[in-house]
DNA sequence: CCTTGTGAAAGGGTTCACAGCA
DNA sequence: TGCTGTGAACCCTTTCACAAGG
């Protein structure tokens, strides 16, 4: 990754791939409500289907934390919310600190799911001075100044960006520098982060923006909307905007040839 | 994906692969950027790192809506901003509708990048009635009981689900009945819907798990702590809990062999 | 017999590296 | 000359299908 040469493994982590590691927290999800019906076992196909996987998926998601099932009956569900919740690092807590404050932010501060596995909300953190001291979700709200502080004092290593746009990245360098080393972004921006912090990215936006595509496909399939005169290609002057046309790929619409009146 | 089969095409969508769709609204943003500057052309480096992504890999995705760039100079933001809104069909408005106004889903209305591109909140439903009628973000919440006839009305198409877990399948169940087809569920809960129905998940406590599961790899690589005496193996009654131990795959720590004392 | 655990095959996505073109 | 567009190689993920084992 950082030399792009081949020759080293490289992201070597000999250990559980990534998309095994985003499905785990379903996993324990799923399990946890059984555990609670105090079901003692469940099938690889019960869970899957619990957790909205197919059960060869998910059996081999859990082939890479272990063997920890048992052929012919199926999971220990008590012994298998343990070892995930250790593969996760569940097992100790997480302080997390929550920047900015507005809605979002409150919002957040006063979700519960946030409590549940591990995290702790250390403290809440807001650039604006009249929002110091104000009580959100219990807790009061602490000034930006106190940022270093907070972390180094509470031994914070996740954060949680909560604030406009903006401001994101400056209050990325200051976690960063206060020595954060996994940060969730709800702000809609690329944060650059050195090598070793973690960054993901949450993204209302993006999100609907996506879903948006797949509903224009379904709907669009045969009263796809032509052009509409957007902005003409660049380079010469008024040349039609549909100049771009059949260049050895599909055009922009599925099955229908670029109409593109200008 | 129905028959299991191997000899029908399927899901042969012939067009933009998911992984690329899922970066359009990152380059959008990016030239959104660089079109509020007046800059009027780009190169795939350039924006590359605007967005967060190698030119390669830009490049490769941008092939896929067609030949928009000019080689030798790169692309035209303007033209490039249009052509990409188009194809994630942000052309035209997309009215949503939001299910559940407490905290989550009061921020969610009042958040800016909502309305920023092709996106209209049309209504906030809530099934408190003591929520109705109450102002949020400048909309009127309206109860529940109205759900069916706002999205018939408004012809929407997309959900978002910022409900309680446990409503947030019957108000899925609903949307879907009223004619939804596109959901962002912020509900931690799979949900279950026909085909012909996307569902997008964001999940703020799955992305903290996945967060804090790196975080352990940081600081544990050593200082890995020991098994803790969790619950013990199924089965055979007082077995030590390290049985697991050599299978044939590694154990559950990353390096050393499991220890686990009983 | 039933269900796990897993090689092997298939499918996507990413990266490389360079041909093609302005 | 410089940057795009893209085949080909590589790598990661999913799925298949069956051997292993309680």
């Amino acid at each position: 990754m950082a030399t792009g040469r081949t020759h080293r493994p490289a992201t070597r982590s000999r250990g559980i791939p990534e998309a095994t590691v985003a499905r785990l927290p379903l996993y324990l999800r799923a399990l946890t409500a059984l555990s609670e019906r105090s079901v003692p076992t469940v099938s690889s196909e019960e869970l899957a289907t619990a957790a909205g996987v197919n059960s060869a998926k998910l059996r081999k998601d859990f082939s890479y934390l272990g063997s920890y099932g048992t052929r012919g009956v199926g999971y220990d569900v008590e012994y298998l919310v343990y070892q995930i919740s250790r593969e996760l690092g569940l097992t100790q807590d997480w302080p997390v600190v929550i920047v900015g404050i507005g809605n979002l932010g409150a919002a957040l501060a006063n979700y519960g799911g946030f409590a549940s596995r591990g995290f702790r909300v250390a403290a809440l953190i807001d650039a604006d001075p009249a929002m110091a001291g104000k009580p959100v979700a219990g807790l009061p709200v602490r000034h930006t100044d106190e940022l270093e502080a907070i972390i180094s004092d509470n031994g914070v290593s996740i954060g949680v960006i909560a604030t406009p746009a903006g401001a994101a990245q400056q209050v990325c360098d200051r976690l960063v520098a206060a020595g954060i080393t996994s940060i969730l972004n709800f702000a809609p921006t690329v944060l650059s982060v050195p090598d070793g912090v973690d960054v993901r990215k949450v993204d209302l936006s993006i999100e609907l923006q996506i879903l948006a595509f797949h509903e224009q496909r379904k709907a669009g399939e045969d009263a796809e909307q032509a052009d509409r005169s957007g902005p003409a290609r660049p380079g010469s002057a008024a040349r039609p905007a549909a100049a771009a046309g059949r260049d050895g790929r599909k055009g922009p619409d599925g099955d229908v040839p670029a109409v593109m009146p200008a």
